[in-house]
DNA sequence: TACCAGGTAAAAA
DNA sequence: TTTTTACATGGT
């Protein structure tokens, strides 16, 4: 077993323990944040790197100490994408001043961020991760999906023992490009979507597809065209993923009934509203508006 | 029990 | 071209 740790730097204002509270009820072998600590597996270049994070300082003087352990010996040149991830993971280089300057004369938001100062978005490892995600998440309730997802991981994603207890890394395209339908479905998907996950993998693993040119890409918009290519991406999938795998903070899932909600909730009576009506109020947070929906998702889970 | 839940593509009209 | 339908699990 290899041990090492480091410590690393955050642009402030973060505030790690309120970004890290959508992992709570996260799966202990999968990903989680509980005493204190964030842990997960990472997959850099096919080596498994248990991750258990917590924070060393406070909001305005952002710090944290990275603990990892592996099988094997890591080479410096493994070790050398590891702090990078992280930055990404935690979204530890986002200002967030910008945000709370530009967002100022909207009273509502003002308020929210105000009580959750310092939170920034989580971005997953990789673009693939989130849109296998957002296709799980499709239309079903996201606990039925949190469910079918942690299955997912747990039977395809590849594992690493750590005193005695299995962590599962989340699967890469080539861990699902040659499977059989029915083990997909086997994990509560339903055939169309294990296709939709299978050919997505398949066409990565076959360089039919590469994810990586969508990130170069200038605009969210010319990456939403892009990925609505993707059989089983449309719109709602792509501007989801885009958010949660990319930190794309333009990018808002309008068609999220759950957005929907959640906006009328906190700025009209909390009745049905369109995906219309969502971008028109989205549009006055400008480049900011995903970021925006996700304080306010945050603050409803929270209760504020 | 039936229906809805952070949708989408394919079939039917 | 536009409208309708099938689909998975979990909560109510």
């Amino acid at each position: 077993m290899y041990q090492s740790s480091f410590n690393i730097k955050a642009r402030a204002p973060f505030d790690f323990d309120l970004s890290c509270r959508i992992f709570s009820d996260g799966d202990k072998n999968i990903k989680k944040y509980a005493d204190n600590h964030f842990w997960q597996v990472i997959n850099i270049k096919g080596k498994l790197i248990f991750l258990y994070i917590e924070s060393t300082g406070d909001v305005e003087n952002p710090e944290l100490k990275v603990e990892l352990e592996s099988e094997e010996e890591l080479s410096s040149d493994l070790l050398n994408n590891i702090p990078p991830l992280v930055h990404k993971i935690f979204n530890l280089s986002l200002d967030l001043h910008p945000f709370y300057a530009y967002i100022k004369k909207d009273k509502i938001m003002n308020q929210i961020t105000n009580k959750l100062y310092g939170l920034k978005n989580p971005i997953t490892s990789t673009l693939f991760e989130s849109l296998v995600d957002s296709i799980i998440e499709q239309q079903i309730s996201l606990k039925a999906a949190h469910n079918i997802e942690n299955r997912f991981i747990k039977r395809f994603g590849l594992s690493i023992g750590i005193y005695g207890k299995q962590y599962f890394s989340y699967p890469s395209p080539e861990d699902l490009a040659y499977l059989d339908l029915q083990k997909l479905r086997d994990c509560g998907l339903s055939f169309r979507k294990a296709e939709y996950i299978r050919d997505l993998s398949l066409n990565i693993v076959n360089q039919d597809l590469d994810l990586d040119n969508i990130q170069k890409m200038a605009t969210t918009d010319e990456m939403i065209r892009e990925l609505n290519k993707i059989r089983g991406v449309g719109v709602w999938t792509a501007e989801l993923a885009l958010l949660r795998g990319l930190g794309r903070l333009d990018a808002i899932p309008a068609d999220d009934v759950g957005l929907q909600r959640t906006i009328s909730h906190f700025y009209l009576d909390g009745g049905d509203i369109s995906s219309e009506e969502v971008r028109e109020i989205a549009s006055t947070w400008g480049k900011w508006k995903g970021l925006a929906g996700y304080y306010l998702i945050v603050a409803e889970l929270m209760d504020i």
